[in-house]
DNA sequence: GGTGTCGCTGTTTTT
DNA sequence: CAGCGACACC
């Protein structure tokens, strides 16, 4: 973010440098007080720098305490740039009192401070993805559902989305009429029961169980009121449910403050697919009726074409309110629209095109960004990107948590903080090998299902499982053992030899690196042969390193010294928390790659955008709903109001897409922008695509040009009555075909899969019959 | 008990 | 073209 800003300067008897340099409807924002109030800022117009003031002004002008204020972001990343940025105003000491954080790590924190009341310890899980996929398995297993019948993935699709909508299992079950959403009623109802017996939480559950504690525990949301008088919420627009009612209980009812500032954008409203509610900010003004409203609608960021071309496709949005964005900074360049002839064409192109704007134009690499749709695009430019040795960085914070490596040596520290996580049980029982098989892990489930404990007592007695030999009992105690004394050392059980063990208590840095020893997974993964390069090793030195920062930065921002109890859960929380920008460092020097989603509220002068493509943006998924529809639009949007000076938009006369070369679409989105202010070239014949090809491969050409002219023969003549083939729903009969847009879609009742609607570009249908 | 291979499936965006 | 689960083999 930069602090320029064109000022429209007000002369004022006194001034204040908190508001000297900001415009009328800026400053009117930074000195509301009291009361509610909606900041609609429009994309680039100053919105962080108002937000930062406005808290600024709070406590320097009107003497609230630091502590009283609370700032919401969506990502870590924000939160530590407001941080940093009200820092430069303000005191270290008066800075560090204040809240700011994203509304999961708020939710996170309040939950452990009083997890008691709610059914948890304060070591309790946070689980990931991967964790919630893995209690779904075996929320299946024990209803004896299929995970074929029941993908997990689309079944936490639903069962989140119902938790945004505050629906519980319950009231899920009384909703579901047909066969499966009635199992998924019956998986959700058990899906929590196993979170709860793993003393754990999903992301989800994190908002819900705050909304509950606001809801049933009045002493709890008493003090969290009295506590929070000034809450400021950023991206408001992508609020959910859950999330207004958190706002809401905090600072809406009769015994609040009312003092809520949220800022947001309705043209930037990108997560309805994650629950967010539009209406949360288009409504605003009924929930809160005391509320005052102020409109950001000056463009510091961008050129008057960039803004044009972002204006006028945004107007057709047909369900928005219409608003006018405008810049005085100079009329610029065109917008560059570019057709290559592949994906590796495009990333070609785009290199060059990146290191000719920093050699002839001086344009450091940071100042660049290239944006895509979704993550699988990534590839093909960052190999382009290292083959021309042009610095990079790639927003995928949580990859590294991904990794095996890290996901066991996490699963053994959420053992410690708590012995009833049986996903990271399960990991790490026997990993690395402690002679704990299969089937003895299984009899120990069994014993535990059938008398009624939990898996952690079992472990911690296995002499008292008949199913269990000698070796596999001697196994299980020595594990225990080692897990015990980590925790006896941690301060979360009671030692047996001498009282103060407390007493001295560890570094997180050496305790991570101890574990990490005695648990055997170094020496494991120092011996993996498939690891010649030792990456995985150099990934735990990292995470080591991060224990350590993590530890530092707790003790340098809080008062009085954490325990380590405290250390080791918030780092697990940390952990827990991360997001894909997180990883983003702006002082990288580096041309930073992200997805659309992931690029909001940042900027960069120049932006490549590439796969501006139908089936891409707007993604084949939203194709049929038209809301889809506009919220890829929206994307779009930000997508090019993130850029300063040079917006460029590439497309492609083919794709490979999961190994299936297919002819490309332009987005239908380009006919909608303004061609007087973009530079359209085609560069798609200029590029050999065969010059890809070794000459022993030359025969690849004939059936890459073969299957090429198939496709395109299937979209012209696929009449009804015509037998066609699907790679996974078999035989079936055409029974109408219909152009909608640009695409051609056909009704295909199949013998086995029942009648589905198809779009002949993506399907890949094979002909049968004439 | 650990490793390798085969074949299947599912492929958006994320706290 | 992944990443995973099941299975067989060492």
């Amino acid at each position: 973010m930069t602090d320029a800003i064109t000022t429209t300067r007000r002369s004022t008897a006194e001034t204040d440098p908190l508001l000297d340099d900001l415009t009328t409807p800026q400053r009117d924002a930074v000195t509301h007080v009291e009361g509610p109030l909606l900041v609609l800022a429009g994309a680039g117009s100053g919105k962080t720098r108002v937000i930062t003031r406005r808290i600024a002004h709070l406590i320097l002008r009107v003497g609230i305490a630091p502590w009283q204020v609370a700032a919401i972001t969506f990502t870590n990343k924000a939160a530590g740039e407001m941080r940093d940025r009200v820092t430069q105003l303000m005191s270290e000491r008066q800075a560090r009192a204040l809240t700011v954080c994203t509304y999961h790590s708020l939710c996170a924190r309040i939950i452990r401070a009083h997890a008691e009341p709610l059914g948890l310890t304060p070591g309790y899980s946070i689980y990931d993805t991967s964790d919630q996929k893995a209690a779904v398995k075996s929320a299946l297993k024990s209803l004896d559902l299929s995970a074929g019948n029941f993908p997990p993935a689309t079944v936490l699709a639903t069962i989140s989305n119902a938790k945004n909508e505050l629906i519980d299992a319950d009231e899920f079950t009384k909703t579901a009429f047909d066969f499966y959403s009635k199992s998924v009623a019956r998986v959700y109802a058990k899906y929590q029961s196993v979170l709860k017996k793993n003393n754990a939480l999903d992301f989800d559950d994190l908002l819900i169980k705050m909304v509950e504690l606001l809801r049933d525990h009045t002493e709890v949301a008493a003090a969290l009121r009295d506590r929070y008088q000034y809450v400021l919420i950023d991206e408001y627009q992508d609020t959910n449910h859950a999330q207004f009612m958190i706002a809401h209980a905090l600072t809406g009812g009769p015994d609040s403050s009312q003092n809520i500032c949220v800022t947001g954008d309705p043209d930037q409203s990108i997560y309805a697919w994650r629950g967010a509610n539009i209406r949360n900010i288009l409504e605003f003004e009924s929930h809160y009726p005391a509320a005052r409203t102020i409109r950001l609608e000056q463009n510091y960021r961008s050129t008057k074409r960039i803004l044009a071309v972002a204006d006028t496709l945004i107007k057709h949005n047909r369900k928005r309110r219409d608003k006018d964005l405008w810049t005085q900074n100079d009329q610029g360049d065109h917008v560059a629209l570019v057709k290559c002839y592949n994906e590796r064409h495009e990333a070609q192109w785009l290199v060059d095109r990146l290191t000719e704007l920093n050699q002839q134009e001086d344009l450091a690499w940071g100042a660049m960004a290239v944006f895509y749709r979704v993550n699988s695009l990534s590839r093909v430019i960052e190999d382009a990107l290292r083959e021309a040795r042009v610095p990079y960085q790639i927003a995928r914070g949580t990859a590294f948590y991904e990794r095996q490596e890290i996901k066991d040596s996490i699963a053994f520290l959420r053992i410690i903080a708590n012995p009833n996580d049986e996903v990271s049980l399960a990991r790490i029982i026997n990993t690395p090998a402690r002679g704990i098989s299969d089937r003895s892990v299984k009899a120990m489930q069994a014993y535990a299902l059938a008398h009624d404990v939990t898996m952690a007592a079992v472990v911690a007695q296995p002499a008292q499982v008949p199913a269990l030999n000698t070796r596999a009992v001697n196994s299980i105690e020595r594990f225990h053992k080692m897990v015990n004394a980590w925790r006896v050392q941690a301060g979360l059980a009671p030692s047996s030899v001498c009282a103060d063990a407390g007493e001295h208590e560890p570094t997180l840095r050496f305790f991570v690196q101890q574990m990490l020893r005695e648990s055997g997974l170094e020496q494991y993964y120092r011996k993996d042969t498939a690891d010649p390069g030792e990456e995985r090793i150099m990934n735990l030195g990292e995470l080591v390193s991060s224990a350590q920062q993590f530890e530092d930065e707790l003790e340098r921002e809080t008062q009085e010294m954490p325990t380590f109890t405290e250390k080791l859960m918030g780092y697990l929380e940390q952990v827990s928390l991360v997001s894909d920008v997180d990883a983003i460092d702006d002082n990288q020097g580096a041309v930073t790659l992200m997805t659309l989603h992931a690029a909001k509220g940042l900027e960069f002068p120049a932006i490549v955008m590439a796969g501006v493509e139908d089936g891409l943006l707007p993604h084949a998924r939203s194709q049929d709903d038209d809301d889809a529809i506009e919220e890829e639009r929206r994307l779009f949007f930000v997508g090019m109001t993130r850029a300063m000076r040079n917006l460029m938009l590439t497309f492609t006369r083919e794709r490979t897409v999961f190994g299936q070369t297919l002819p490309a679409i332009p987005s239908r989105f380009l006919r909608e922008l303004p061609t007087e202010h973009v530079d359209t070239r085609d560069l798609s014949d200029a590029f050999d695509p065969y010059g890809e090809f070794d000459e022993e491969d030359n025969d690849l050409m004939t059936p890459r040009a073969a299957r090429r002219a198939d496709a395109l023969r299937q979209v012209d003549e696929i009449p009804p009555g015509t037998m066609v083939r699907h790679p996974s729903f078999g035989l079936g009969r055409v029974i109408a075909v219909n152009n909608v847009g640009s695409q051609t879609r056909a009704r295909v009742e199949f013998n086995t899969a029942g009648v589905k609607t198809l779009v002949l570009q993506y399907a890949r249908l094979e002909r049968v019959s004439p």
